[in-house]
DNA sequence: ATCCCTCGAGTTCA
DNA sequence: CTCGAGGGAT
């Protein structure tokens, strides 16, 4: 294409994302490739040394909707410059460096909506939008429901404040569990709350504003560090986030330390902000037609992207419940390229609206597992999903109960492998190189269908299979020998029983020490265990009624399975007892499962989630929105070490 | 009956 | 990590 007609091309793109993101505050596409696009504007701009009148490398924003009233801001509202690499930012250091720059302030980028306020005689005046910089929108009346902003301040002169207008994650989180429309993502849901004619609504969902700067203050000039104290002397929420450095390595290793654990924040941040503080070299630095040239943001790399969605495939798990597993155009998301992304059930495409051949926001949700945010734009030749009626993998029809679908056949080959699968894992019988792939081969190929066929594999056998060599066999049959000898809970974890995981699965077993006293413990004995109810005693009790469960438990014992007697060698007294304890992020050469047994031995009760409840959050490398919830909460946080100190108090060895 | 907490089960890529 | 559902407190 030839380059002026991709310049156009380009411009009507950027034209048309603008509208999506600042006029119907509904992004359809994500900020890496606007951003993308953008640079690949502003760079054929520079080549061509043309820039077109209608180029929004010459404007700020977009337009204004008419419902709000129209404010003309006293000044223009810049915006920030950005760097993209640490590289730039050095640029940008060293010009700063070279005009006598000698203190940095660093800051967090806030993912909200930018809002101004303005204050007479320390009474709050009129609050307005950011708008395309010169003109915005009023939005006293919304702001007046903000909690955290002062309706009144102790200053008495004429001053405008700038900051950010968020919704806190926890907020989205408790606004999401009571709605059934939920929102994509905080930044929409606070835009949405924001620019709501009803002001009802926008003091429902509970906004919150951080105040970062100070515009104008009769003519006085301001540092960044005044602007900061003048903030916070008069009431704003400024979220306690402000340094103050004098070189480029200082400002890096904040950057990085903040990247690392900003999942941790009840708030959005995209970047951080870093400000020359001192005003005289803010006046020589000047301004481009955009922005401040004193002040750059730098841009974390982009968690969200869109991607068209090519094919629903549906999954069939060990209990016949099927899962939808989105096939998607490749992106390379969070340092992967992402391929395939998982949807809850059915309620959750039509809740999102997923169709085939739309393009729809994908995330790597704690940066690992690849997730459906929902539709960024649909097309015309989008496809909606049809609910499946027979099994993708045995024909058998499926039931629906409005929520989850099931392949109710037993003897359904997905279920069959995911069967073995389960009995061979980690945490089970803890069979290596027993894969869900191996699994699979074993049963197309010598029809291996219960746990008991694999301790009757023989070498010969697995010969005739594609890739078996001696080495393997060997491997596979000798972690198959060594899993003969397993403990009850593991046993019973193995066996699959609905409703019974690893935590019933030891609770069984610390209460009953025997696999007889579980076959023949009695509905009350069952329920008398704390935590189990009515329709997990029925399961257990129904499992071990069952002739053909019983045979194959008999079977893997004939096979020489051994369960080891159970002894309980917890410790007393330990700061640990009785207490209920979350992991969260990855401790340092220690497994999580050994870290449980440990803290299990001191007496803990390792949990999966935090609530008020939780006595510790044991945290990690790179802890996540566990360790954000505990510290909204409350709840006491330790490290590694307060672990491994206890063990030491009680001599136990790790 | 309702709410909150915790468990189970399923998920991706390198 | 996420959702849905089971269990228990109120």
């Amino acid at each position: 294409m030839d380059k002026f007609a991709r310049m156009q091309e380009l411009i009507a793109l950027i034209k048309k994302y603008n509208y999506a993101y600042y006029t119907l505050d509904n992004p359809i596409v994500s900020d890496k490739e606007y951003d993308d696009l953008y640079y690949e504007l502003v760079a054929l701009e520079k080549e061509l040394g043309v820039t077109l009148d209608d180029s929004p490398t010459k404007q700020v924003g977009d337009v204004v909707l008419d419902k709000f009233e129209k404010i003309t801001h006293e000044k223009k509202l810049y915006s920030l410059n950005k760097a993209n690499t640490y590289d730039e930012l050095e640029d940008w250091y060293n010009d700063m460096r070279a005009l006598g720059a000698k203190k940095f302030t660093v800051e967090y980028k806030y993912d909200g909506l930018r809002v101004v306020i303005k204050y007479e005689n320390g009474i709050m005046k009129q609050c307005a939008t950011r708008g395309n910089g010169i003109v915005g929108e009023d939005i006293t009346a919304q702001v007046k429901t903000i909690r955290n902003v002062p309706k009144t301040i102790p200053y008495r002169g004429k001053v405008t404040v700038m900051g950010e207008v968020l919704m806190k994650l926890s907020e989205l989180e408790k606004y999401n569990k009571s709605s059934n429309e939920p929102l994509k993502n905080a930044r929409n849901a606070a835009a949405g709350a924001l620019r709501n004619l009803d002001t009802k609504v926008t003091a429902s969902r509970n906004l919150d504003a951080i105040m970062y700067d100070v515009l104008s203050i009769d003519g006085e000039m301001m540092s960044q560090t005044d602007a900061h104290d003048f903030l916070q002397k008069n009431g704003f929420d400024t979220f306690n986030f402000f340094s103050v450095v004098d070189s480029f390595r200082d400002i890096c290793q904040l950057i990085e330390k903040v990247d690392n654990t900003k999942s941790s924040l009840d708030v959005l941040i995209d970047g951080m902000v870093v400000k020359v503080d001192d005003y005289g070299v803010r006046d020589s630095a000047g301004y481009t037609e955009k922005f401040p040239k004193w002040a750059i943001a730098y841009k974390f790399k982009a968690l969200e992207v869109t991607s068209i969605v090519r094919n629903i495939v549906w999954q069939v798990g060990r209990t016949g419940k099927l899962t939808p597993v989105c096939e998607i155009d490749p992106v390379e998301l969070a340092g992967a390229t992402v391929t395939h992304a998982t949807i809850n059930n059915y309620n959750d495409i039509k809740r999102k609206d997923i169709a085939i051949g739309s393009r729809v926001f994908v995330r790597r949700s704690n940066e690992v597992i690849p997730e459906i945010l929902g539709v960024a734009e649909h097309y015309e030749n989008s496809v909606k999903i049809e609910l499946p009626s027979i099994c993708p993998c045995c024909g058998t029809r499926l039931q629906y109960d409005d929520i989850n679908l099931f392949c109710p056949n037993y003897m359904c080959p997905d279920r069959i492998v995911f069967r073995l699968s389960h009995f061979a894992s980690q945490n089970a019988m803890n069979i290596e190189g027993l894969s869900e792939k191996t699994c699979r081969t074993l049963y197309e190929n010598l029809g291996v269908t219960l746990p008991s066929q694999l301790y009757m594999l023989s070498a010969n056998e697995l010969r005739v299979l594609d890739g078996f060599k001696d080495k393997k066999i060997n491997n596979m049959l000798g972690s198959i020998e060594s899993s003969k000898n397993t403990q009850l809970s593991r046993f019973i974890y193995a066996l699959g029983i609905s409703g019974v995981g690893e935590k019933t699965a030891k609770d069984l077993s610390n209460t009953f020490k025997t696999l007889d006293g579980i076959k023949m413990a009695k509905y009350d004995d069952i329920i008398a265990i704390k935590d189990i109810g009515d329709i997990i005693a029925n399961s257990i009790v129904e499992y071990f009624h069952n002739v053909d469960n019983l045979n194959e438990i008999d079977r893997l014992l004939d096979a020489g399975v051994q369960i080891e007697t159970m002894q309980n060698n917890r410790v007393a007294g330990s700061i640990f007892d009785n207490k209920s304890v979350v992991l969260t992020g990855t401790l340092e050469n220690m497994s999580r499962e050994t870290a449980t047994e440990y803290l299990e031995k001191l007496g803990a009760h390792v949990v999966s989630s935090v609530s008020k409840k939780t006595d510790y959050v044991l945290a990690g490398e790179n802890a996540g929105s566990k360790l954000a919830k505990a510290n909204t909460l409350g709840v006491r946080v330790i490290s590694l070490s307060d672990l491994l100190a206890e063990l030491d108090k009680f001599q136990i060895k790790y």
